[in-house]
RNA sequence: GUCCCCAUCGUCUAGUGGCCUAGGACAACGGGUUCUCAUCCCGUAAACAGGGGUUCGACUCCCCUUGGGGAUGCCA
């Protein structure tokens, strides 16, 4: 409260620590092949969340996987993006042009002595960040008390400033050789023989090992220690934690001098001021390594939120590798963006109450990552064509024809359609479609003449007095005024009053006769629409079909 | 092997110790409306993985088992 100059700076420093603490969550895919329904769910995720809490969503293209990166994965990725609407803010980030910021992060962490160098397999020097011995410095890191390890003796301890190396005992009492763990996982180290007597003591040795000096232990049964882990807190499963001694130190840059995912997209995260990180569950042991790269880089790190991964009908998580789940092809069968992404939505989470058709603003309003499932969930194709359905029905008619008509420019009879009749379709048929891809069974109001489903027309024109009601019709229809729904409901009814039918019972035949189906719209809208030449041409032709009349020369 | 995570109808889910005789949605099935389909309406079937605790009381809390997934890469 004060006035002056520092009643200013801590106007000015409040103003700009919001500005750093607004929201700023990214969607980080890398571009080796076709976005699938659990990336593009997990950037829904964080759009949501960006847009609930009015603060940035941005995309960061993690091409650093030179070899399978190509261009055309990027532009399905934006295309698609574009596509369900996910808008993202500030320009996108391609991590390879942070190459030379990585690589500086990692000199820096070498010469800090927080990384070291390390040949291995003579593939050359990469750079590995070492778990830090002084775990106790990093927020998050907790001692837990102390732990024993049995080992076999069989196999030395090694003990090396990459880690410990020792072999478990299996349940068959079989010597396991495990990786190395990292030092930082064994405090107050005390290795032991059989006899119980103290065949080493970590702390005695440290300085040399940190030197560079290698130790073999033989013999020995016991690892006594104290157990440190570090914990995290997710916004989406709470409260998780691993012990160090099951982690190793691990590669930052490549023997090729290349850095790897965990160092860029830690150093990425920093300087493009990510205050969420928004991903899949599949991400949660590399957690545990990135806070202490957070920390090693001397940055706050993000809050976290891990997203259970969506599987796939067989119940396996979706991979790069599978095509059928690639979000594209549900534009190219027809979903409407907006059903996907409230389908999408609902994948994992839900509002709280029995709301499910919702729209962008209403879900963008309702969005929380505590009402975020735990567990994986299985697309439900049914569900989505339910919603999908429900969306088309309700859409702008303008809009419903515009989609369908695309969809059936690649139908066969695509090159043929008469633009002011599929408008009357469209409109006839809006309210029953699923999915766009339906207006590809829509071609018998396009073509001369339909395809006739053989088993319709057996079972619906053979019936007793249809052959001759139907022909009958054909003399009263000549006179019909076919914009006249009510004036051809009336001609049918009484074509199947005087042939003695049901009222009714001539509709699915006559359905049959000039569609070739047994389905649709209304069968006298349907007639509206068809028109009178077609409907005339189709009756006689369908009851020849069915061996009602005698053929007429053509087939 | 080790470590981490997960577990309610076929599927998505509600449920945060008594309101649960476990609710909803999609799908399924039956019925009604309608000329068919779709819509709409009514109804039926369908789940707390198993075992131990804790508690007066457990779908809810703890432990174990089982099952699933992930990590354990000089992939991302």
């Amino acid at each position: 409260m004060g006035m002056g100059a520092f009643g200013f700076r801590r106007l000015h420093s409040n103003r700009e620590r919001k500005r750093l603490m607004g929201v700023r969550v990214r969607f980080a895919p890398s571009p080796t092949g076709h976005v699938h329904i659990g990336n593009i769910r997990a950037a829904l995720f964080n759009w949501l969340f960006a847009r609930h809490e009015g603060g940035q969503f941005l995309l960061r293209v993690e091409d650093t996987d030179r070899e399978r990166s190509t261009p055309e994965a990027i532009a399905t990725l934006l295309d698609v993006m574009q596509w369900l609407g996910l808008a993202y803010d500030e320009e996108p980030l391609f991590q390879t042009s942070q190459e030379p910021s990585h690589c500086r992060a990692a000199a820096r962490l070498l010469e800090e002595n927080r990384a070291y160098r390390s040949a291995k397999d003579g593939e050359g020097e990469a750079i590995v960040f070492r778990i830090p011995w002084e775990a106790e410095q990093v927020p998050g890191v907790e001692v837990c008390g102390s732990a024993e390890l049995a080992v076999h003796p069989d196999e030395p301890v090694e003990v090396r400033a990459e880690g410990l190396g020792y072999a478990g005992v299996s349940k068959k009492g079989k010597a396991v050789t495990g990786g190395v763990s990292c030092l930082a996982g064994f405090r107050d180290l005390e290795v032991s023989d059989g006899g119980g007597r103290c065949l080493l003591v970590l702390a005695d040795v440290l300085d040399r090992v940190f030197a560079g000096d290698s130790l073999r232990v033989p013999g020995a049964v016991c690892l006594r220690f104290t157990r440190r882990a570090i914990a995290f807190t997710d916004l989406v499963k709470g409260r998780l934690s691993k012990p160090l001694d099951s982690m190793r130190d691990f590669v930052i840059v490549r023997s090729d001098g290349h850095p790897v995912f965990h160092l860029g997209n830690v150093c990425d995260d920093v300087t493009q001021g990510i205050t969420h990180i928004i991903r899949g569950d599949d991400h949660v042991e590399n957690t545990y390594r990135h806070l202490f790269l957070f920390h090693a880089l001397g940055a706050e790190p993000p809050r976290y939120a891990h997203l259970p991964m969506i599987v796939n009908a067989a119940g396996k998580p979706y991979s790069k590798r599978d095509g059928d789940a690639f979000v594209g092809d549900f534009r190219d069968k027809g979903y409407l963006p907006e059903a996907l992404f409230n389908y999408l939505a609902l994948l994992g989470w839900n509002p709280g109450d029995a709301r499910e058709k919702m729209d962008r603003a209403e879900l963008v309003r309702a969005f929380a990552l505590d009402r975020v499932q735990q567990s994986p969930a299985r697309m439900d194709p049914r569900k989505l064509l339910n919603l999908n359905g429900q969306y088309m029905a309700e859409m702008d008619p303008g809009a419903f024809r515009a989609g369908a008509r695309a969809v059936a420019a690649s139908a066969p009879w695509g090159d043929r359609i008469d633009e002011a009749l599929f408008g009357r379709v469209a409109a006839l048929m809006q309210t029953r479609t699923k999915v766009y891809t339906d207006a590809l069974g829509w071609g018998y109001f396009f073509v001369d003449t339909p395809e006739y489903d053989p088993k319709a027309v057996r079972s619906l024109l053979c019936r007793t007095g249809v052959a001759g009601a139907l022909s009958a019709l054909l003399e009263s229809l000549c006179r019909v005024d076919f914009a006249d729904v009510g004036a051809l409901e009336q001609a049918v009814q009484a074509a199947a009053g005087a042939a003695g039918l049901e009222p009714g019972s001539l509709n699915q035949p006559l359905r049959a006769a000039v569609t070739g189906c047994t389905v649709g719209a209304g069968v006298f809208e349907t007639l509206a629409v068809l028109g009178r030449k077609r409907t005339l041409a189709r009756i006689p032709h369908a009851l020849r079909l069915a061996g009602l009349v005698p053929a007429t020369g053509e087939g």
